[in-house]
DNA sequence: CGTATGTGAATTTCCAAGGG
DNA sequence: CCCTTGGAAATTCACATACG
């Protein structure tokens, strides 16, 4: 408020105001193509082609607003200003406050796209078919029973790698935020944590064997050891955000700290290929009858007759990319031991 | 009656905004 | 940075239908 009444007093045009744009929401106005409403719309991002999308408050769909990505303007309307915010306070409270031009209407331009710096993304392989069981349904509604298969050696492993990461070992780690090693055993604890907490002289900071892993600030400790053994099944997320009382996209988050963390603990990616918890499952390269060609080939259900159903019959139904033909496959029935 | 495949519905994931 | 929300999109599956 103090910054906009100093502009206002020097600038009577309004020529700077406009600029300050902190403490500043706003939000489309116009008609929506689905329904007709016309008003205040919602701010909907971009979509993938650069252009700003709005929502429609009425019926909840989205739209993309300007024909072109770049540079379009787009009316908007000032719905949130923190100076007038303060300013009606004030003189609610009886004080002074100054005279603010409201900025009622703006435009909004899209600014061209700039080429973005990539930051080195974790470099997590995307998983290849041979990760997944194809004998097995592939989701809920097949008419084959589902068994979700435990793998014991990944959570084998993840346990004793989180034991030994929770431990009361005062040894002092290389240090997680600069790599160096002139770390040493912190003569103050933290507060908040059991944790024996070091520092590191290279970078000045403090930190336990905890930092940077993916159980970090879990805000739900209770529930990582519960999840292991989820990771090495082939579920959807869905199941198991029912199972721990949240939503999918935290398991989701979840899941993907692992692979990160599983890389660096074994970086032949072994133990990284047995995460299969809420992954898509990659087309196979198959062999196909009718083209006589390798092409990926679209998982079709079960193959199934009239008379024999998809459980006796025990053939897995294909679809060939290529040629776009069908084909099956027998399943291997789990030999029972 | 078996086979091939088009298609609607169910299931699952993606995505961006927004709150803390 | 963590998590929630809610609609849209993608994927998967079995039914429907035509044909031999």
């Amino acid at each position: 408020m103090r910054f906009r009444e100093l502009i206002a007093h020097h600038d009577p045009d309004a020529r700077w105001a406009s600029r300050v744009l902190l403490g500043v929401k706003y939000r489309p106005e116009g008609t929506c193509p689905h329904c007709d409403f016309h008003g205040q719309l919602l701010n909907g991002g971009f979509g993938a082609d650069g252009r700003r999308r709005a929502l429609c408050p009425h019926c909840k769909r989205g739209w993309s607003m300007a024909r072109d990505a770049e540079g379009a303007e787009i009316t908007v309307r000032v719905v949130k200003d923190l100076a007038l915010t303060a300013v009606a306070r004030r003189k609610r409270a009886g004080h002074d406050a100054p005279e603010l031009a409201s900025a009622d209407h703006a435009v909004l331009s899209v600014p061209p796209r700039t080429t973005v710096q990539l930051v080195d993304a974790p470099a997590v392989p995307a998983p290849h078919s041979g990760r997944f069981d194809f004998n097995q349904p592939l989701r809920a509604n097949s008419p084959l029973p589902r068994r979700h298969v435990e793998d014991l050696r990944l959570t084998t492993f993840l346990t004793s790698e989180i034991s030994r990461v929770f431990s009361d070992n005062t040894d002092p780690p290389r240090c997680p935020h600069c790599a160096g090693i002139d770390t040493r055993l912190s003569s103050r604890p933290r507060t908040s944590t059991t944790l024996p907490s070091f520092h590191c002289r290279g970078c000045t900071r403090y930190f336990t064997r905890a930092t940077r892993m993916p159980m970090a600030n879990m805000l739900r400790k209770d529930m990582l050891f519960a999840f292991l053994p989820w990771l090495s099944q082939h579920r959807p997320l869905t199941h198991a955000a029912a199972e721990f009382g949240t939503s999918p996209e935290v398991i989701k988050a979840r899941v993907g700290r692992f692979r990160v963390w599983l890389l660096e603990l074994d970086p032949s990616g072994q133990y990284e290929q047995r995460v299969k918890l809420g992954l898509k499952v990659p087309w196979p390269v198959l062999p196909c009858p009718h083209c006589l060609a390798e092409a990926t080939a679209r998982p079709h259900g079960f193959k199934r007759t009239r008379t024999q159903s998809a459980l006796t019959l025990g053939r897995r139904l294909f679809r060939c990319t290529g040629c776009n033909h069908f084909f099956d496959m027998p399943i291997e029935r789990p030999r029972k031991t």
